[in-house]
DNA sequence: TACAATAGTGTACCTACTTGCAAAAGTAAA
DNA sequence: TTTACTTTTGCAAGTAGGTACACTATTGTA
């Protein structure tokens, strides 16, 4: 009964993290920010299929949840740059295992 | 352009592992089962707050995909155990990491 | 003069994920 | 006799997540 009570509580305390975490397009994203900053566009180009609308909701939650920044400069046409926070760049090991997995498996 | 190709294909090659695995609960249930198979309702109490409709779905979904299998006893009630696959314990370091993740971020 | 480029916004829509509730079967325990 | 237990399924419904497409501003280039 214990081993099993500390499981549900860490299943909790993932549940919020993977609130965050959990759109179809966050962990893609943040992959893309893993080898360092990114433009708007360039972000757009690396995540196939992702469509403005939901880059930009996605970025602006991230953002929120402080694990990038956005940095705006004011050039013809605009520049907007993203990259990963501290907090965000720790999921680096997640990440890499993710994809280890997906190299072994699919 | 080299590395950034790279990067785009990865990013493809996990859409294919997230279709499966980006469910709201997936992460979840995979995790509860990593310290050993358990049954239906065992599952239902260790993933709080997901509803049965959900687990049965999701539990199906992981089964198709050979991340965990799933045995029945002819009991009275009905026995279904479940537990992972070499290929859904292979996702314990993704697991345990995005676990620590959210220890030391959330 | 027309077009391309960037970083979004506005509007409208849609569907698929997710939920809630009830019910089945068969035995054991109160 | 009633209730509880387990593992589902059926039905109906809701909501949020995701999509499509057009449009803005400003400058440089062909």
């Amino acid at each position: 009964m214990e081993a099993k009570k500390n499981t549900v509580e860490k299943i909790c305390e993932m549940q919020t993290a993977l609130d965050i975490l959990g759109g179809k397009w966050t962990f893609l994203i943040i992959y893309a920010l893993l080898d360092g900053k990114k433009r708007f566009k360039e972000l757009e180009r690396a995540v196939t299929g992702i469509n403005t609308r939901m880059l930009v909701k996605e970025l602006k939650n991230l953002e929120d949840h402080q694990i990038l920044t956005r940095t705006a400069f004011a050039t013809v046409p605009p520049t907007v740059e993203y990259s990963l926070t501290d907090k965000g760049r720790d999921l680096e090991a997640t990440m890499k295992y993710l994809y280890k997995w997906t190299k072994d498996w699919m």
